[in-house]
DNA sequence: CGTTTGCATGGCTGG
DNA sequence: CAGCCATGCAAACGT
């Protein structure tokens, strides 16, 4: 049915670009300037299998429940358009930037005893937060670069582990589109349930250095420290 | 009849 | 203009 093309890791794109709209995270140590994906170095033989439990506390969390001011859901049912912003809602930055400092990254893998290679991290979008689903739609190129390669397959199941040591088995798959593909990870919902998981929070994958063993952080939506000062106020 | 899975549409952004 | 991706929706399933 569906032959996807056979391409390699890289797919046809550009050079010597950054993803667009995603920051990869550069590894700790690393004072590379921002790691392209097409010259990251995909295992060819990914370790995603169930691997012992590791030191791996808590990597990122905050138990700050502020949710951001979209969370409200849009219950359109006009059986026509959809995501017409017809309501001025001026909808959430949707960003891929990391939310973790480079600075807390090398902490982490220094507490974690073991080198998490942070890959790339995602905002969460009112579909991806949606426990319905339990799935989390992947940027294109983290997915192909960062993640096995799936190609002609109908996908793969990867073991990730969590900052509780928990391992889950996600689903990791594409749909084709009209345009291409569209890769999801699905199989989220108890952890979404578990970590509350919110629209506007984030999620960080990481690989493990020493087998390549997929990690996934959490973290809370942040808002931004506004600090309301007056000009004309001491 | 409630869920889940997969697809198709089209807003939106980068080239 | 190309194509990424958020998300509505409907076919399949499950209960």
């Amino acid at each position: 049915m569906l032959q996807a093309t056979d391409s390699p890791q890289v797919p046809s794109a550009d050079p010597e670009k950054t993803i667009t709209g995603v920051y990869p995270i550069k590894p700790p140590g690393c004072v590379v300037r921002n790691v392209s994906p097409n010259e990251v170095s995909i295992p060819t033989t990914p370790g995603f299998e169930p691997q012992a439990q590791s030191p791996l506390e808590e990597i990122e969390e905050e138990d700050s429940v502020n949710s951001p001011a979209e969370t409200k859901r849009s219950r359109r049912k006009n059986g026509g358009k959809r995501r017409k912003r017809t309501h001025n809602q001026t909808q959430v930055q949707y960003r891929y930037a990391p939310k973790t400092t480079p600075a807390e990254l090398r902490e982490i893998c220094r507490e974690s005893k073991s080198s998490l290679v942070p890959l790339f991290s995602k905002e969460l979008t009112v579909s991806d937060a949606d426990m319905r689903n339990g799935r989390l739609v992947l940027p294109k190129r983290c997915a192909e670069v960062y993640f096995p390669n799936i190609s002609g397959q109908q996908g793969i199941f990867l073991m990730v582990q969590d900052t509780k040591g928990n391992d889950w088995e996600l689903y990791f798959h594409y749909w084709s589109n009209s345009n291409g593909k569209m890769y999801l990870l699905e199989g989220l919902k108890d952890y979404m349930v578990l970590m509350k998981w919110e629209v506007g929070d984030t999620v960080t994958f990481y690989k493990r250095e020493e087998d390549g063993k997929l990690f996934m952080g959490f973290k809370k939506y942040q808002a931004p420290n506004v600090v309301l000062k007056r000009s004309t106020d001491a």
